[in-house]
DNA sequence: GGCATTACGCTACGGGTCGTAGCGAAAGCT
DNA sequence: AGCTTTCGCTACGACCCGTAGCGTAATGCC
């Protein structure tokens, strides 16, 4: 999770339990307070832990609330509805339904801006997040390609794939955080739309 | 811009130079020490100003740094390119370029977590940044409507309006700040391509 | 069982920032 | 001139930071 003892075997074994507790009071914390006010001491007595351990598992802030999102990510899932529409609209209102929650909003916005300014941070979101929730894209488009519904192109898919989680991300998140308007069934169907059909197709 | 002085028309007037220049040096220190580092005594000490000036004015570090940034944001404009294609295309690189400048990324994100448990934040930028901003797609909206590129619709266009805002907008600042790849002319052309003719026909 | 090793909780510390208060001087308006 | 407000400056208590030191607890190895 955080700091690795790899060649470590002797000794008192680091409280996996303390892991847990810190990584949930931290998320409680950033609901309540936000970024700013969040404190490592205020995180280390709602975890019931010294502060010191805190320290001596993650080196700050950015990297603590970091790990405490990843878990956060990694609810998602893509269940097969039979279409690349209904696929699509599933996802999105679950990326929704998870931002919607205020450890999520708060923690990735954040974490993005200190990013911005600490290439080791970007690396940590980009392993941690980025690249394991593109794998949605990736078995989305497989699923789709299969039954038919958009042509198997022999160049590198690459690009069509960040493309693709970029704007349905994007979109998502553009709108719950910066816009602030709730992201439901019809507003769901409505980006789909546009994304399969283009824009002059889906007027309204 | 910051607080305001309605009914006092005597005594020493506020120092305008004092105001940019404390907003310059917000940006400045934005870019080089981020959100976390960023510190009131050294924005001043950085504008040549005393402490007490700059909290005279703004009542925290939220609402200093949205005021840098809606500075920022001012830039943009829609020239006019002679199709619906060439306009969304053009600005989304210069929405691109805007978000290259450290300080804007910087100051975007970090504000955006903060305005996340923060309501008078969050109507602050959506006043002074995401209001202002959507005129460039209601501009670009009827422009292609009068070329006959999209159909005249007769109900509320304020959602589909909203829909093609977050799509654009938040595609280019997920694609520049979470996946941290660089927006090119060929990513502003295929994601053009993905908004008006839909994922199968824009397949590689 | 005894021993080395590591993690733990606790306390204390210097350093830095916060946001505010008070002061005298400066700059405008009438 | 006189009044009013802002200005720069200094100082202050409060809080959080990140680290060091201590004694104790929990494991693996002999």
């Amino acid at each position: 999770m955080q700091s690795r003892t790899p060649a470590s075997r002797t000794g008192r074994p680091r409280s996996a339990a303390a892991d847990t507790a810190i990584l949930a009071a931290t998320r409680e914390a950033l609901v309540e307070l936000g970024w700013s006010g969040l404190t490592l001491g205020d995180v280390a007595t709602r975890a019931g832990v010294a502060k010191t351990t805190v320290y001596r598992r993650w080196a700050g802030k950015s990297e603590l609330v970091t790990d405490a999102l990843a878990t956060l990510f990694d609810q998602l899932v893509l269940p097969d509805r039979g279409s690349l529409r209904a696929d699509i609209e599933d996802v999105v209102l679950q990326f929704a339904e998870l931002l919607e929650q205020p450890a999520t909003k708060t923690a990735l916005m954040a974490v993005v801006a200190e990013a911005t300014h600490d290439e080791a941070l970007r690396q940590r979101i980009r392993e941690k997040i980025v690249a394991r929730q593109k794998r949605l894209v990736v078995e989305g488009r497989s699923r789709a390609q299969h039954r038919g519904e958009i042509p198997v192109d022999t160049t590198d898919p690459g690009p069509q794939i960040d493309l693709i989680f970029d704007v349905i991300a994007g979109a998502v998140v553009h709108r719950t955080l910066v816009s602030c308007e709730p992201v439901d069934t019809d507003w769901a169907t409505r980006l789909t739309a546009v994304l399969l059909d283009g824009l002059a197709a889906a007027g309204d």
